[in-house]
DNA sequence: TAGAAAAGTGCACTATAATACATAATTCGA
DNA sequence: TCGAATTATGTATTATAGTGCACTTTTCTA
């Protein structure tokens, strides 16, 4: 996973929730400026930013040995 | 997953490779004084600077739906 | 197909992540 | 137990993430 397929899947997931950006933005509380740089991987967000955005889309990320 | 939770995560697996944080900071290109920091869940790193030391640890992340 | 909603860009400003270095505290083997 | 390696902390500086606003471009749908 890294930050092109992250955006994607963030995108990907947002629209089958029928939500705006501008919506995610608020509801997360992350800038709209800054969400639509993440789901188009122009951004390098901190974990925190990317936490806000995961747990309003019901995601989350876990970590294991690479394969 | 959380911040402590990943941190922890970190500390283990660099345990389980045998290598210090003064190793894995040289090796991964990260600060030491920020490797500390994240290990002990006290800073809120950029996906870059998490990928540069899961990517040293053979670790990899990925996103799913909440359970 | 015109107009509105949604998505994306440029820019300036503020907050803070990342770094380096010095030093303190802790751990741990000989 | 003591000395060295490892881990952790304080602080100043630099780089950049995050924000807001204005504007453009793209995407729908009535």
């Amino acid at each position: 996973m890294n930050k092109k397929e992250l955006g994607l899947l963030i995108k990907k997931r947002r629209r089958l929730l029928n939500i705006s950006q501008k919506e995610l933005a608020d509801i997360s509380g992350v800038a709209l400026r800054k969400l639509v740089d993440i789901e188009n991987a122009k951004a390098n967000p901190t974990i925190d930013t990317l936490l806000k955005i995961m747990d309003t889309l019901g995601l989350q990320f876990d970590v294991r040995a690479k394969s």
